[in-house]
DNA sequence: GTCTATATTTCGATAGAC
DNA sequence: GTCTATCGAAATATAGAC
């Protein structure tokens, strides 16, 4: 079986992001080679080095690609005005159903930090925090509303993204809760912790 | 400088897992080497195995002991007996208090879950299930008595610990906030987000 | 653009001297 | 019990042929 010699750059480059968050979310950044990736990308590993510079750049933009996507969809997001309570269900359900949607983009963002360089640690962390302060900003107008109640704005913004990612690392598709039923579950217990009064009928089970 | 001829035994074992505890939570498992906990411990890297069977047991060991502990705390903390929120909020403050105090052996806990083989990786899924047991058992009786109220006990039990874990994410001694001040605020959120009725003047800062 | 071949390091783990 | 020395495998990355 004679091997192709052809230039197939226009599919080996994204097959090459593909498979890396594929196999850093399962394995872990430092527990993959690049030989690996090599395999199955169907390439030898000294081909990679056409498409990154090293295995650090190739890390590098994975995460920072997640990140700016993220803040691009929330932007695009239709964020209702005015009610911060409605601002904060928004932010919720954007944030559960983006992260489903990449969960292998996700758990790397979150899991490799250590892995990067501290100039690239740094360039990611900033755009970790302009996420949260997203958060907080409705937080803070809920406040200044007395729609929502939370001690310590920057603190709870924090605790609630962390709650809400933790989504990923149970929620498996097929299981006894459907998505938007976990979706519902969590904006509800979102709304409760930043103190938002509860709607009627809260005592019982939520609607759907 | 001669070098020391003598038998360490009893130093060198708990040195070693003290190095190792620090070392995977700081760089992670995979990215560390046995020469380097060596270099650190103060021996030649093939001295690590007359204390260890191999990395991947160091590992385990480390885990088990850490979720061990976790459960014999739990277990002695005299939780009290009756109402479920002051049940949960016992629960609450002891989660953050101890795992404050080990921050270096949670971080492992729940990062270094994929590098374990299969059959370590089961016995520590099972003793983690136990662990968030405790809580969901609080939150069933909670609703049986109906001083809480959470659309779904068990998925409330991983929402609740996701959150009180974060806090080891970001908390540093000596921030903007004391540790008393930070568990406060948690435990105000997770009762609230637990569907327990605000105590009285819960509208305004809580207080300290 | 992809290949083979390889330079260079470093890895986990072991053997045998003392 | 710790050392030196080392095995065999695998790592990242590069060089040069085609």
């Amino acid at each position: 079986m004679a091997r192709k010699p052809g230039s197939r750059a226009d599919i080996t480059g994204p097959r090459l992001r593909e498979v890396a968050l594929r196999l850093f979310a399962r394995d872990g950044y430092a527990a993959v080679s690049m030989r690996q990736i090599a395999a199955e990308v169907g390439v030898q590993a000294g081909a990679l080095y056409l498409y990154t510079a090293d295995k650090q750049s190739l890390l590098f933009d994975l995460m920072k690609s997640h990140m700016d996507a993220v803040l691009a969809a929330w932007a695009e997001s239709a964020a209702p005005e005015g009610d911060a309570k409605l601002r904060l269900e928004h932010f919720a359900r954007f944030h559960i159903r983006f992260h489903a949607a990449r969960a292998d983009a996700v758990f790397i963002a979150y899991m490799e930090m250590r892995n990067l360089t501290p100039e690239n640690f740094a360039v990611l962390e900033d755009l970790r925090k302009r996420y949260e302060r997203e958060l907080e900003a409705i937080l803070q107008a809920g406040q200044a509303e007395g729609t929502l109640n939370v001690p310590d704005t920057k603190l709870a913004a924090m605790a609630l993204i962390a709650m809400l990612t933790g989504v990923n690392t149970w929620f498996r598709e097929g299981g006894r809760l459907s998505r938007d039923r976990v979706e519902d579950i969590y904006v509800d217990m979102v709304l409760k912790a930043a103190g938002a009064q509860a709607p009627a009928g809260s005592g019982e089970n939520i609607s759907r």
